[in-house]
RNA sequence: GGGCGAUUGGUGUAGUCUGGAUAUCAUGCUGGCCUUCUAAGCCGGUGACACGGGUUCGAAUCCUGUAUCGCCUACCA
């Protein structure tokens, strides 16, 4: 409880250096209390024993003596087992949330501003989106809103797969098909059959294959009607993506997209300025950068980062500089965050110990890989979209939405129409997003629709039905929710008094959230919150209270909570409706 | 072969960075709770730190070995 510590502080140094103990040691053992009855906060005296020569068990008690009176109002002290434990006051504890009451924010502060560029999404034209495109999309997205929410600057940067070798293949389909017949194609969202079709016959047909390397050739020369026919592919996909993000509701336009093709003329300076800062070296007929980190290939030799090919040809890595050089140098940004899978963790510590080798990044920025686990089957392996059938993303999402809706049906038939189908696709797309957030993001898991649908446990219909079930509340009170803003709150019952301590503590977890770029931490705080209203919501009641005075407080701490909780909901890119 | 990472109740999962008291939550199974604000809910029971060493007053957490799994290991992105 970050707040109690911050109160606590003042006294404890007081009591601490008086006996000799510097503020960074005992800070290190602050913290949350892991026996919840025991109080908020913990301090285990064990670790002074050996500097005081003195039992823990004596030295706790002797703390606990010299900190009670000074924490009077605040927090009561008591001494167990060698651990000096405080527990929040309830008039103390009722301030603190009182405070938040008339606070837009809910505590949590602006920052100094950075600029922040995010990589995220990130889909490849004429190609299906597929769940594995989900955790970038979703994840990315969560990580963009609470940046701006803390005051940055954020740049969203959608590296669209646009360019490169398969651009031949898909153009010469494209003319085979027509233009006409291609674009219905395509528009119909059915992008892996396009595909598959212009592989197969790449596969199969030499005429085919040879048209299919000059049109790459006419198309990195700049030949307009080569363009032309490229872009007819790109804005038929970019249409569909757009869909697909309508759907999830997620922050990127048409503006956010930075697709490989835009740093295409920037890849002979990446070159060049590798060459001046001489890092650049020639191996077996290709342009290479030894970076220091010691990577070996199979045969345990050095292994470089290819920049140029030895055809002429750049890789994915020289493209990763020119953003480099495009984020820091033209966007002025402080921060890169590469949301991105796993596997590509070495690739981008290669590239990141390259673009600092080369002084394209300095002291100051600092680049991140938020790394995200793959999906498996449920053999465990990896999603691929070259074999087998592929659950397409829309498929998903639709499904998600349908059974939602069917939810909402037999759980609540007076919702109808329009606004039942509002409420099942945040509902719907709400469980997909919070199915996929709410793990740490590092690990893989294994695709099952009935995990990425579930709509009851650590979900999140289960946060929406408490945000739904609070809007019930003032709705039948007649009572309107700003005006429960300036009550006083007394948490008399303990189902109160825990749902007080979660609330106060809303700032401190979305401040964690972003330090790590774990979205995870904000979910498990806010399924907790919700775990305690509901408890509350057992044996308090809010309208038929006893009296107005605890009508009132209770009132607020719903206000509170339902704020919070579609707060914290939209930091995460889910919708909060109020009914459902 | 080398490198990186993972392993927590039947299942899924938090905690591991920064060691602390009785390991979180969900699901499943099980026993209760709808004439009062939405039962997508609440209350109770059940059940887990891969294995072996080491460091420490104290290890899921740090070090080390083993097993199993995943990823990466130069001209794909």
């Amino acid at each position: 409880m970050r707040v109690l510590a911050d109160a606590v502080g003042p006294a404890l140094e007081e009591v601490l250096s008086g006996m000799g103990i510097a503020d960074e040691v005992w800070t290190g053992l602050l913290g949350p209390a892991t026996v919840e009855e025991h109080g908020d906060l913990a301090l285990p005296c064990h670790r002074l024993a050996g500097t005081l020569h003195r039992q823990p068990n004596d030295i706790a008690d002797d703390i606990a003596a010299a900190l009670g009176p000074m924490l009077s109002g605040t927090a009561g002290v008591s001494a167990v087992s060698g651990f000096v434990n405080m527990r929040a006051d309830p008039s103390w504890l009722a301030a603190q949330v009182m405070a938040l009451l008339p606070d837009d924010r809910l505590g949590i502060a602006v920052e100094q501003a950075r600029t922040v560029a995010v990589d995220y999404s990130a889909p490849n034209v004429a190609k299906e989106m597929h769940v594995g495109h989900l955790r970038s999309t979703v994840i990315g997205d969560a990580i963009v809103r609470m940046l701006g929410h803390k005051g940055h600057t954020v740049y969203r940067e959608n590296h669209v797969g646009d360019w490169g070798t398969p651009f031949g293949m898909l153009i010469e389909h494209l003319l085979d098909l027509g233009e006409a017949n291609a674009a219905e194609e395509l528009s119909v969202g059915d992008l892996d059959a396009f595909y598959k079709q212009a592989r197969a016959k790449f596969n199969s047909d030499e005429a085919f294959v040879a048209r299919s390397r000059n049109r790459v050739v006419l198309l990195q020369g700049g030949d307009e009607e080569t363009l032309r026919l490229w872009r007819i592919l790109v804005d038929e996909s970019m249409r569909y993506f757009n869909e697909v993000y309508g759907m999830l509701g997620v922050l990127l336009t048409d503006d956010d997209i930075m697709g490989e093709s835009n740093y295409h003329h920037l890849l002979p300076v990446v070159v060049e300025r590798l060459q001046a800062s001489g890092v650049l070296e020639d191996s077996e007929g290709a342009k290479v950068v030894y970076p220091p980190g010691g990577w070996l290939n199979r045969e345990g030799e050095p292994m470089p980062v290819i920049i140029e090919k030895a055809d002429g040809g750049y890789n994915y890595a020289t493209t990763d500089l020119a953003c480099i050089i495009d984020r820091v140098e033209r966007l002025d940004c402080d921060d890169l965050l590469y949301v991105v899978g796993s596997p590509q963790i070495q690739h981008f510590e290669m590239v990141f110990q390259v673009a600092e080798q080369a002084g394209f990044m300095g002291e100051a920025h600092n680049a991140v890989h938020v790394n995200f686990g793959s999906v498996l089957d449920s053999d465990g392996k990896i999603l691929k979209s070259r074999e087998g059938e592929v659950i397409k993303l829309v498929d998903l999402l639709r499904e998600a939405t349908s059974r939602a809706e069917q939810a909402i049906a037999e759980k609540n038939p007076e919702l109808q129409g329009a606004q039942r189908e509002a409420v099942a696709r945040m509902i719907g797309i709400g469980a997909v997003k919070y199915a996929d957030l709410s793990t740490e993001r590092s690990k893989d898991y294994v695709f099952e629709w009935d995990r990425m649908l579930a709509f009851e446990g650590n979900t999140g219909p289960y946060l929406q039905y408490a945000h739904a079930r609070i809007c019930s509340i003032f709705r039948r009170s007649g009572i309107e929710r700003s005006s429960a803003r300036d009550a006083s709150i007394t948490p008399a019952q303990p189902e109160e008094a825990l749902l007080a301590r979660r609330l106060v503590n809303f700032a401190a977890v979305t401040d964690a959230t972003l330090a790590s770029y774990s979205p995870h931490t904000l979910c498990t705080y806010l399924h907790s919150l919700a775990s305690s209203f509901a408890s509350f919501y057992e044996v308090c009641p809010v309208i038929a209270a006893g009296d107005d005075a605890t009508r009132d407080s209770r009132l607020a701490l719903c206000d509170l909570t339902a704020r919070t909780i579609s707060t914290g909901l939209g930091l995460l890119g889910i919708e909060s409706p109020e009914q459902m």
